[in-house]
DNA sequence: AACCCCCCTTTAACGTTGTTAAACAGCCGT
DNA sequence: ACGGCTGTTTAACAACGTTAAAGGGGGGTT
């Protein structure tokens, strides 16, 4: 016979199971005992389907990079487009999961499925003019300050998962009343985290194109 | 009497022994039983001077802030220049630590002695001509980007304090056989760690002076 | 000199975590 | 009926963060 019979887990459940729990209960709440009684099993089960914690945590790293390149869509067109898209999606995945982005960040993928993503974009670029190693930092650059983006974003601001009120703008005002600057920059920084991601992100995209296009 | 008896620590000694191990060991090494070994004393006694060991790691970022901004130097002159060198200070700093940037990037500042550094970048690029929102982004753009692309560099690239190799960027190639530009965007990004950072930051430069300045 | 109090540290212990070893159950082919 | 492979459980371990309680050792007061 093709299949014995039907093992209560796999793979591709326990990680669903885990990026689910990953928002209700956050990084701190993702042991692998409550991973384990979501799915009506005990715990050592999981060590069938990965050989430790690390191994899991780097397959819900990858299957949200799946996850990501799936509702990003073909990539063609103006690669400014493309190159926006990217970035935004990547953002939006990183928050769609409590701590996302330090999950992601920590982790190393398990397939080359983010491949063919890639290597369209890098596509894209080059045939705008870009040489392919300008084309890898291009992407890179925007990459590192998405990523770095959503961390702060996510350790700082208000989390959507729980009534949290997230940093307190006001009495961070406050403390800084000596320093007048620096007390506005926070309100700028860490108040409409949407507006300054498209801030940074276009000053990104410029100077991408000002400094590496050929 | 002023003091009672020299206590065998204090707060900044226990920080201090924490960074130190935290390079030998790593963040999985860094446990309240072998930083106090390290000074000699029993874990329970680290609760006397901190509330948790959340509230070490937040003293320990805020003391590599601290170590950041004394070593930066005052800030005057052209603003690209000192928004370039604080860029580098902050990643040379991150650097300094095994999994600095993630200790970093995870913390809360548990005092305002970050705001002088701040306050005067943001006059330098006020008086440049930025708005005072403007600066704020300005600065925070490049600060994200350096924050993430230090985490990418320490999860990836080869750790300085053990014999680790890093990632096989050959392997990598290797199975990527099929996505050639993506292959090679993985030697230009995972390599020469040094130049990838000043090629990205001179773009973010770049761009916020493009997009940002009035 | 005896006392108490406060500062700092230790001893002991608890609950939880990741992880391993071993036993165990069901289905297959022989 | 049997042996073997595939999954799962039970039991246990060491290590971790953390807390409660007790202990010691100096200073100030009486």
């Amino acid at each position: 016979m093709t299949s014995r019979r039907t093992p209560k887990l796999d793979r591709a459940q326990v990680v669903d199971t885990a990026l689910t729990l990953l928002n209700e209960a956050g990084l701190d709440g993702l042991t692998l005992r409550a991973i384990a009684a979501r799915l009506d099993v005990k715990a050592p089960a999981l060590y069938w389907y990965f050989k430790d914690k690390q191994a899991l945590l780097d397959e819900m790293a990858t299957e949200m990079m799946r996850r990501m390149t799936a509702e990003a869509g073909p990539t063609a067109g103006d690669w400014r487009e493309a190159y926006l898209t990217a970035m935004r999606t990547l953002r939006a995945q990183l928050l769609r999961y409590r701590d996302g982005a330090k999950v992601y960040s920590g982790a190393r993928f398990t397939d080359t499925s983010y491949a063919a993503g890639l290597e369209s974009s890098m596509r894209l670029l080059t045939e705008a003019g870009f040489s392919p190693a300008a084309a890898a930092r291009a992407w890179y650059t925007a990459y590192s300050y998405t990523v770095g983006f959503v961390i702060e974003e996510q350790s700082m601001g208000p989390n959507p998962f729980d009534g949290d009120e997230g940093y307190d703008l006001d009495a961070r005002a406050e403390r800084l009343a000596a320093h007048p600057l620096a007390a506005e920059a926070g309100r700028v920084m860490f108040q409409d985290f949407d507006r300054g991601f498209e801030e940074g992100l276009a000053a990104v995209l410029a100077g991408v194109e000002a400094t590496l296009l050929a």
